[in-house]
DNA sequence: GGCGTTTAGGCGAACGTTCGCCTAACTCTC
DNA sequence: GAGAGTTAGGCGAACGTTCGCCTAAACGCC
């Protein structure tokens, strides 16, 4: 089963006590290299590996880190968690750590299972995704006093916590830029509802763009909503609804799906994603490019911000002061363009 | 940090030695109510929490399940997988198991990290995912005789270690069954390679409710590829081509995105799909409802099959002595009729 | 009331590490 | 060649549990 292979069988092999072998192994000690290499010959012929468990129980600490997130639900799917996923793993991995699973299901007895999981020393910390408005997980592992670093803020103005997070609003810049260039001069913006801290940090991004642009913005043109394709079917519409001179030539979504909607109202009406209507999104999401092959979006440095975090967590771990600059991360997104953005035709 | 609260601290408390508060804890002893009761008041008032490193070291299992999976790379993603995920980490909760994320790398050096994990005492046991043929996995493992479960199986007959899978063929059998009844007589179908586990077993499917039904089969009906999206839409406009005494009026696929793809060349030529030529899917990928809202598909049991790997793999480390039946398990999928099959007019 | 039986709870040991301290033996120096 | 300094490696203890064995007191019985 478990390994049965110990310190002791070691020494015995290679005649010297349990502890020098240890301490050998971790080069903690200055020895013959001729008992060096006994040692090393009896770990190699027996194949010892240490047992974790009992290193994790003398050193106080389980070399392993929580990851919560919040598991997708029927209709809603987050594809850019799936390689966040690898990302983590694969950099803790690197660290010597590993990540246990651990989902976020809303509930009332919300602090029995974090606290369960710290106070038995299951985890030594925890990584954060999904982070909500006033996450209730925050004030939880606070309060447990554990390391935690989150993928996502707060507030749109940073957070206490450690955390890192994608530059929506330098992204949606980006892409408002990007539409500048191409020659549009109305553009709209399709956003979250108000309250979201995703939502208002993009919307920012518009509005910076724009005003640096120095153009005026139609209050028409910037729409709040909760949905995804539903919702940019239907704002689309009422957009394109608007009187010639006030119509956008552009819209700007914070998520693909919605660009998707958009998209379709746009063709609905006999007009050409690109040439007529340009669309932009957000995530280039995996699946779509099948579908839509051409859709402009933002991908998210998914990857970067994995080994990221983890890298914070650990030095956090490790007791390191750190600064500002280190402790709360903002990474810009790439503007993809395609086919959605381009050969704009004024009429 | 973790916690500091130990069985000794509990039992000063009471006034009781720390192995019976450990006893006290885990009903292995009788008390007097009396002293039960200030055991009990002394873990509460301390926030005493078993330390699990400690358990694992004595009890020498870790209570930790490694989940290997074989991760999406840029165009590839596997829509159930994070269901699957989500299951298994919800039954080993449940049973007092967490779920340690082990990608799968193809690479020289397959056994080494396997061997670490399991030897050094890690993990107790594994469950796979996208089992290829063959799977090199499953030969590093049985090696190092640790408990294992599969999420799909090696070989179309079965194979020896203990899984748990969706019978493709009963799914495909629903699916070409269910065309039966619509009308169809001449049903084609879009597997995969012929040496792929998977298609060889769905495509026994198709042959069985065939030859059930009495029908012959057009050798120019069974297609094997190994793309997605374009392989479906080349592949249909083959079956198209066909003459029309030949031509299918219903093409079965094994993936959503072949699905789709054949929509797409099917509606290039001006038909409809469903009342000219039907098609099905498989998976009930969930971004597809957006924009394909009509595909009728089949439902991999997903949730369920992720908790009885978890029982099963439990029942491993338990020793139990298990059936052929209870190490093999097959469960049908569902199959979800939408527009993309109904509404068939011969012409 | 003496004997055997049950019961409550104590005690020692073990799981496999790591780490600080200790001590022989060796090396250097004058 | 004696004292001081260095070096190789041994030893005990600890991390926090669980578990088997032990014992003293309480109990039942005739």
């Amino acid at each position: 089963m478990t390994n049965k292979v110990t310190l002791k069988d070691v020494a015995r092999h290679a005649g010297v006590s349990y502890q020098t072998v240890s301490k050998i192994l971790r080069n903690q000690i200055q020895v013959t290299p001729e008992v060096r290499a006994r040692v090393q010959q009896a770990v190699e012929e027996l194949g010892y590996r240490p047992n974790i468990t009992a290193r994790s129980l003398r050193l106080q600490t389980s070399h392993l880190i929580g990851y919560s997130w919040k598991p997708a639900h029927e209709r809603y799917i987050n594809p850019i968690l799936e390689e966040f996923e690898q990302s983590i793993v694969n950099a803790a991995e690197r660290l010597g750590y590993h990540i246990l699973l651990f989902p976020y299901h809303q509930g009332p007895d919300l602090y029995r299972p974090y606290e369960e999981l710290v106070r038995s020393g299951r985890v030594d910390g925890f990584i954060l995704s999904d982070l909500e408005f006033d996450d209730p997980r925050i004030a939880v592992l606070e309060r447990l006093q554990v390391p935690l670093v989150a993928f996502g803020r707060a507030q749109s103005d940073g957070s206490p916590f450690p955390y890192v997070d994608v530059d929506g609003r330098a992204g949606i810049r980006l892409a408002v830029e990007h539409l500048l260039e191409q020659g549009h001069r109305r553009i709209a913006f399709l956003g979250w509802p108000e309250q979201s801290r995703v939502g208002t940090d993009r919307l920012a991004g518009y509005w910076e763009a724009m005003e640096a642009a120095g153009l005026p913005v139609d209050p028409a043109w910037v729409r709040h909503g909760a949905g995804q394709y539903d919702y940019g079917y239907e704002a689309a519409h009422i957009l394109l609804d608007l009187p010639p001179e006030r119509r956008p030539s552009a819209i700007v979504t914070v998520y693909d799906l919605i660009a998707v909607g958009a998209v379709q109202a746009i063709q609905e009406r006999g007009l050409q994603v690109g040439r007529d209507v340009a669309v932009t999104g957000f995530d280039d999401t995996p699946l779509l490019s099948y579908l839509l092959p051409g859709l402009t979006t933002l991908r998210q440095p998914v990857w970067e911000i994995g080994q990221r975090v983890v890298q914070l967590l650990i030095r956090l771990f490790e007791g390191d002061r750190l600064t500002e600059n280190e402790l709360h991360v903002l990474l810009p997104p790439e503007l993809i363009i395609r086919d959605s953005s381009r050969g704009y035709r004024p009429r």
